[in-house]
DNA sequence: AAATAATTTTAGACTTGTCTAAAAAATTGA
DNA sequence: TCAATTTTTTAGACAAGTCTAAAATTATTT
């Protein structure tokens, strides 16, 4: 088994790695870690020794098989529970979180399938991000950002990039929630803000807001 | 916020205490904790320097309030988690110890009242043992042993003092669980065994058995 | 009340994961 | 291309929590 720590570089790692196809820096490590890099070089060593990654001095980092199998299953862990705060518990989808980050780490394979069960295997997490399953596969829908869209298209809101409290406090306040149809009215060329329809209402929403909502075209 | 160590520290202490009404000695501690006298020693001056427990050298450790609150906070989350995992996720009782030992540790006030409210605010866990409301306190039932009874006595099954997954399992073979009335037929004055009535059949136990199962008398 | 035994504490070392400061390698740019 | 800058690694230190071996204290026994 992984350390907490262990745990929560792999998890990193494969969250940067689609943004850094050839190797994660040590750098990028480090502030998604909110940590110095020295000390991801040390844990990043560590990982090697236990051949979780592959890693070449100076030439960044990436999951092995083993390691990408690991990060899965947290993130797998960490999105079951974010269901179970929102769906049975009552927290909202901005408070979840924190506690998901702590609930992760907790070792049961029969809890993880169990926690699976209960909740009727969703596939998605309270912020649209898919939900593996037990073999670790994703169902990653084919989904756009708003901000893709053009003057015209329609679509349904399935997921949020950003998953801050404050991004989600916004959507909350403008009644923006997933599974609601939005409408591009209009798209301003100089700053890239949209006018856009939901629930009957106009919305004029910045490229910030556009930029981290996912969205299924239909 | 206290460590992961320090809690289960101030649980075993907790615990002990009952046991060591003057003070719970470093052995008796080391023994709970599954490790070396001299780590005891150490851990004890780190909680003795952070008011949780008052400790004289030589003369064993006590909880202090805070201490004691904090333990008691770790016991209610305990036990909140192993109802959850029979309830809802159809474990058996003695298959979860392990996994509330982890969940125990989770710091969430929010969590730990809401699961509360989930679980319609159980008064016992599932080995019968009371769990300690919000405000930290445990509804402790009069209660006796099954081996304090005297011939002829009947009481309901409420509590198991022995929570090892091979007492449950023995527990389970022999139709014995929480809520069945039990009877004393006879008591054998040479080794305390009992033969008992449950459920129409007759059973005998030694006293190993009897002294492990809690009552409540008629 | 000594002497022996048992318990408890101290001293020093080790591991994990972190840090700072300095050195090494890679990248950028005139 | 080679000097300046940025990134990354190394070296050495620290805190938490544990260990072994030895010393100190308390308890027991004769």
């Amino acid at each position: 088994m992984f350390s907490l720590s262990e745990e929560n570089y792999l998890k990193a790692i494969f969250h940067l790695e689609t943004a850094y196809k050839s190797g994660v820096s040590t750098n990028a490590l480090a502030e998604e870690m909110q940590t110095k890099a020295s000390s991801v070089t040390d844990m990043v060593k560590r990982l090697s020794d236990k051949d979780l990654v592959n890693y070449r001095k100076y030439q960044g980092v990436k999951l092995s098989e083993a390691g990408k199998t690991a990060a899965i299953e947290v993130i797998r862990k960490h999105r079951l529970w974010e269901v179970f705060l929102v769906d049975k518990l009552g927290f909202n989808w901005d408070e979840v979180h924190e506690v998901a980050e702590q609930l992760e780490h907790i070792k049961s394979e029969k809890l993880t399938n169990e926690l699976d069960k209960f909740l009727e295997y969703p596939k998605r997490d309270p912020h649209g991000d898919p939900i593996p399953d037990a073999q670790g596969n994703f169902t990653v829908a084919n989904q756009a950002l708003l901000s893709e869209l053009k003057k015209g298209d329609t679509g349904i809101c399935v997921g949020v990039k950003d998953s801050s409290a404050e991004f989600l406090q916004y959507l909350d306040k403008n009644k923006i929630s997933l599974g609601k149809k939005i409408q591009v009215i209009e798209k301003e060329d100089f700053d890239q803000s949209m006018l856009i329809k939901i629930d009957e209402n106009e919305l004029r929403i910045s490229s910030q807001i556009s930029g981290n909502l996912y969205i299924k075209t239909l």
